[in-house]
DNA sequence: GCCGTTTTCGGCCCGACTGTTTTCAGTCG
């Protein structure tokens, strides 16, 4: 079993006990080892392996011998008796916006209400309206929640909901008596999806601001409206929630809007050690007077900490690294000096050589390498050897052109196929500048198979990135099943980098991959993948990316110089 | 169910909003 395949297991075990009534804390308590069990970074069953299960956060003596079960034997006696209380499909009726719990058992309880067919139907018939704490509102909210969750396509990827965001954030900033509006949330901190997209904002006068908000012309519902908090259903099925406090309390609101959830625990808990109450309001000393903060430096710096960058605040060591002063130098945007991996009409791109390095010039870049797709990807028109050949000559009169503004690498991305051989003799991979190997077919090949398909890639002295490691697709398509625990050992052994593809669909190694790569000494490179120049603009989601994975400058090849990358290049096969 | 430089037992963040009530329960973030 993988570690989201165990995780699944223990958020549906959570799920289930949530309905039948246990002490919530139990709930969480599952939610968190399933929490943790995907963030690990690294197959769980090496853990297993070593006898550490309970090393990992959140996972105690019981989950560590229901990880021992499920390794073993795929199964759970704990939850198939569970289910006898509580059958599993109860769990999916917890997806429908406004019903929790409780309700799912009262239906299941005193109706048998088991699935969302049945209770869809239960609620047209009038047959929930009834029960105690319902009433025809709330049986009307439930059909609303059931027909709006067919409208929504689960999370929205991040390169979507950014630009959403920065468009309802300009006009916001536009209403009168505003005095600052930023995104929170997981968009804040990056995250390669987002649920809703949530907003907030500084202004002395609350109800001008909320009343813009719900009355924007591409709201299609408006799903809550008070003094404080408002949330709404936009007509492309992405939903935003507004909250709006004081300029004085701005600081201690973005705090805590921009959670992690576990980010605020730690910082809750370390105010409390100190005899205060953090709260998205303020600071509260234990006579109840009030601490103000309008920035979140302050809030950071009353509680003993340096400002914690958004991306790192998802529970993972940040709190106490601050504690320590030893929060990651977190690379940036600015820090980026070259793109090592693009595409041109000789392939499946929009543009030309020439046209690509002057986009790349305009940048700011120093190097720009030219990695066309090699033969095997037919669909992308990739490139045999004769036609790579003749490429050469094209790379070599834009290099004339270009004199010393730009360094030009001429390079492949080069195709593992499905049986792992590669697409070019070495021959011709010695005489490229820069060698890519990525995965674009047979990505649902068995783990055995996938890796050694990866391994016999990195193991060639002549590759110096693997692209987009897993092949994943966001927000649905999972990546290869690899085992990456062998991937990093091996990338470590031969110096292969890794790419953190910043393309919003791919991002790809993720932040947690990519955080365990740079552990191992693994060589990092941020590239855009860019098809056109206008994707040279995804950089951001990539950085972003790295920055969650606690990435500097140091551990990414393309933040160097150009002399710096053909030194690194040369060093290689 | 997990966790511990005050605790191996007793905590575990808590406030806004809605719809049901007539002071509160459920849901959400």
């Amino acid at each position: 079993m993988t570690n989201k395949e165990l995780a699944d297991v223990f958020t549906l075990v959570g799920d289930l006990l949530e309905i039948k009534g246990e002490v919530v804390y139990k709930t969480l308590a599952y939610r968190k080892a399933a929490e943790s069990l995907t963030n690990l970074g690294r197959d769980v069953k090496y853990v297993w392996e070593e006898g550490k299960l309970t090393d990992i956060p959140g996972v105690g003596k019981a989950i560590a011998e229901k990880i021992d079960e499920l390794l073993r034997t795929g199964k759970l006696e704990y939850l198939e008796k569970l289910q006898k209380d509580v059958p599993a499909e109860l769990a999916e009726l917890l997806s429908i916006p406004d019903l929790g719990p409780k309700k799912v058992g009262l239906f299941y309880k005193e109706l048998g209400l088991k699935s969302i067919a049945a209770l869809k139907q239960a609620a047209e018939e009038g047959k929930l309206r009834d029960l105690p704490g319902m009433g025809p509102k709330s049986e009307a909210k439930i059909l609303d929640g059931i027909e709006s969750l067919s409208r929504r396509s689960g999370r929205t990827p991040l390169g979507d909901a950014w630009p959403f965001a920065q468009g309802l954030l300009a006009k916001l900033r536009k209403v009168q008596g505003v005095v600052a509006a930023e995104a929170a949330g997981s968009l804040r901190r990056m995250r390669p999806t987002v649920g809703d997209v949530d907003i907030l904002v500084a202004a002395k006068e609350p109800d001008k601001v909320s009343k813009a908000f719900v009355e924007d012309e591409g709201v299609a519902r408006v799903l809550g409206h008070g003094a404080i908090k408002s949330s709404v259903e936009y007509h492309n099925g992405m939903r935003a929630q507004l909250w709006v406090h004081a300029p004085e309390r701005f600081g201690t609101a973005l705090q805590y809007a921009t959670g992690s959830k576990d980010h605020n625990v730690r910082t809750r808990e370390l105010a409390i050690s100190m005899g205060l109450s953090l709260s998205d309001q303020a600071i509260f000393r234990t006579d109840d007077s009030e601490i103000l903060c309008a920035t979140e430096e302050e809030v950071y710096k009353t509680i003993g900490l340096p400002w914690i960058p958004p991306e790192l605040r998802e529970d993972r060591g940040e709190v106490q690294a601050a504690k320590e002063g030893k929060l990651p130098n977190l690379i940036e945007t600015k820090n980026i000096r070259a793109e090592l991996h693009c595409h041109t009409t000789w392939s499946d791109g929009k543009l030309s050589i020439l046209e690509m390095a002057e986009a790349a010039k305009l940048r700011g870049y120093k190097t720009l390498a030219i990695t066309d797709h090699s033969y095997s990807l037919g669909i992308a028109n990739g490139l045999s050897v004769e036609r790579l050949q003749e490429q050469r000559k094209e790379i070599e009169a834009a290099r004339k052109k270009l004199g010393d503004s730009l360094l030009l690498l001429h390079g492949t991305e080069m195709e593992i196929r499905a049986d792992g051989s590669l697409d070019f003799p070495d021959e011709i991979l010695a005489w490229l500048d820069i060698v890519i190997a990525s995965l674009h077919t047979g990505i649902r090949q068995p783990r055995e198979k996938s890796t050694q398909r990866m391994l016999s890639a990195i193991n060639n002295p002549h590759v110096d990135i693997i692209a987009h490691p897993t092949n994943r697709l966001l927000p649905d398509r999972e990546g290869a099943d690899l085992d990456m625990d062998a991937i990093f050992s091996a990338a470590a052994d031969m110096g292969t980098a890794l790419e953190i593809n910043a393309n919003p669909k791919r991002l790809d190694l993720d932040d947690v991959y990519a955080r365990r790569a740079i552990e191992l000494g693994i060589p990092l490179v941020i590239n855009t993948d860019a098809h056109h120049p206008d994707h040279m603009d995804f950089i951001d989601f990539g950085v972003a990316t790295a920055r969650r994975g606690w990435v500097e400058a140091k551990n990414v090849i393309n933040t160097n110089t150009p002399k710096q990358i053909n030194s690194w290049l040369s060093g290689r096969g």
